[in-house]
RNA sequence: UCCUCCUUAGCUCAGUUGGUUAGAGCACCUGACUGUUAAUCAGGGGGUCCUAGGUUCAAGUCCUAGAGGGGGAGCCA
């Protein structure tokens, strides 16, 4: 279903309707030629690709066309014809050009000629009208639809989880707070603390930082279950690879080990890669072109090579005898930095790894301990240039070892009882994970800031747009 | 938050050891060209050299502080 007096760019260069009069309608590019004829190409963000619009600039008043330049909003309607040019199959005579908005050439930001991401990043209410921003929101939209679609296809539900919470337990993070208070006058308590029984929930109150436990209530219930929402970390990160809010898809399977977790989150990966090559091919070559040579390679060989499945130990014994002089020691104890990371997916295997049966003392309360009751059933899926992709694990689902880790760890535990609950009432084995959207897209576009993947980054000092 | 690099025209950048009036490509404006492909050709306009101090006869260039940005690290997805 579309509005019938418009046709897309994309539609038009495939239809195959020759000598049909059509309307298109989008932002112009460029805008080539003489005195006598003229050639515009226009863009709706439909594809990548331009339709060539061609004017014979005398039966056009010569303000309008003086209009129609890099940046403009335009409207034509015209026969689509089989093109003189070599550039392009189809173009379109224009017999009518409707000016929706003019852009002042000398103060439009956007040129015909390349910008750096920097600069785009300053301008990122203008960015999306590039061809590089194009493709990746494009991509974006594909990816958000083949989560959906491979979750829905294997039966999962997609649950819904709180975008406020009130568990300060969750232990992903810092949180930002969410308040209705007077901040220059708060109500306070009698001896001093802001009072927050008088703020709208009754309770501190912040935005999620992760919504499995959530997930979890819900995979306790329907068996399989996934969330895809906004995810906020108050971090001070200054880095490539995080945003103070991003997307997180977290699926949550009741009757799974930790087993059953690894295979599908390969599963799954390997989904959305093959999904972007299938429908993104030619938004997927332009950020290979342009971008990442190896994109295109890269993307591949990860969708045919089965997952390294190694455990913390043995990546510490590989790493200890590998002879390479790393700025962290390795010490079996002591979480893997990043440049062990990269050595083991980028050197060592040169495809993804999963390492599994970490030390319980560095990973959360949740987690299944395994028998030798140093280690838990955590998995860290790694990929190459990104590092830590995908981090979950099998759950305690034993109320008294539960509580115990808790009480260990001196974590409040009456904010956790509905938690409590689904281990006191009918529990069952469940396993689950995060995979972090923006990642993801990093990995699918070779971008190399997460800021270029998502349309209105959120990082520290910037909430611009 | 720490380390490091960067900031010169609308954009991307050059600017030598501190030395006359700060340059280029693209963009923009004017003109030429009857089918262009980041069109081409000719001409023109365009500068708070990030900000504030300091050193010096002289600072885009050296020093100090601050702001903004990039990369690396930590935290993590």
């Amino acid at each position: 279903m579309s509005i019938k007096s418009r046709t897309k760019v994309r539609e038009a260069l495939v239809s195959g309707e020759l000598e049909k009069e059509i309307t298109v309608k989008g932002w112009v590019r460029t805008r080539r030629g003489n005195k006598n004829i003229a050639f515009i190409a226009l863009n709706d963000g439909s594809t990548l690709n331009n339709i060539q619009v061609v004017a014979d600039v005398p039966a056009f008043p010569e303000d309008l066309l003086r209009q129609v330049t890099t940046g403009a909003c335009i409207s034509v309607t015209g026969t689509l014809t089989p093109s003189m040019g070599s550039g392009q199959s189809v173009e379109i005579q224009a017999k009518s050009i409707n000016l929706y908005g003019p852009a002042d050439p000398a103060t439009y930001p956007l040129q015909k000629k390349g910008h750096s991401l920097e600069f785009l990043r300053e301008i990122a209410h203008l960015r999306p009208r590039t061809n590089t921003f194009g493709a990746i929101l494009r991509l974006r939209h594909a990816m958000s639809y083949a989560i959906h679609k491979y979750f829905n296809d294997n039966g999962f539900y997609y649950l819904h989880t709180p975008i406020i919470t009130g568990s300060d337990a969750e232990g992903a993070g810092e949180m930002f707070r969410v308040t209705t208070l007077d901040m220059m006058n708060p109500p306070r308590t009698e001896d001093g603390k802001i009072n927050y029984r008088e703020d709208f929930f009754g309770k501190e109150t912040n935005l999620t930082v992760s919504g499995q436990l959530e997930g979890e209530i819900g995979a306790l219930a329907l068996s399989d279950v996934y969330t895809f929402g906004p995810t906020f970390r108050a971090e001070n990160s200054n880095t490539p690879r995080h945003l103070a809010e991003f997307w997180m898809i977290e699926p949550e399977m009741a009757f799974y080990d930790i087993h059953d977790n690894m295979d599908l989150a390969e599963d799954f990966l390997k989904y959305l890669i093959n999904y972007a090559l299938e429908h993104c091919n030619e938004d997927l070559r332009f950020l290979n072109d342009m971008y990442d040579k190896e994109l295109l390679s890269r993307l591949n060989s990860v969708i045919n090579s089965d997952f390294v499945r190694i455990t913390y130990t043995e990546a510490i014994d590989i790493l200890s005898s590998s002879g390479v002089k790393f700025e962290f020691p390795t010490q079996w104890g002591a979480d893997l930095q990043s440049e062990h990371e990269r050595y083991l997916v980028e050197k060592h295997y040169k495809k993804p790894v999963i390492i599994t049966g970490y030390p319980k003392t560095i990973k959360a309360f949740y987690m299944k301990q395994n028998d030798d009751g140093t280690t838990v059933r955590a998995m860290d899926v790694l990929f190459p240039r990104i590092g830590e992709i995908v981090g979950g694990s099998q759950r305690e689902e034993n109320l008294q070892a539960l509580e115990n880790r808790i009480e260990e760890l001196g974590i409040p535990r009456e904010e956790l009882w509905w938690y409590l609950d689904t281990r006191r009432f009918g529990t069952a084995p469940h396993a689950g994970f995060g995979l972090g959207f923006e990642r993801m897209m990093l990995f699918i576009t070779g971008m190399s800031n997460i800021r270029d993947v998502i349309p209105f980054p959120r990082t520290p000092n910037n909430a611009e747009f």
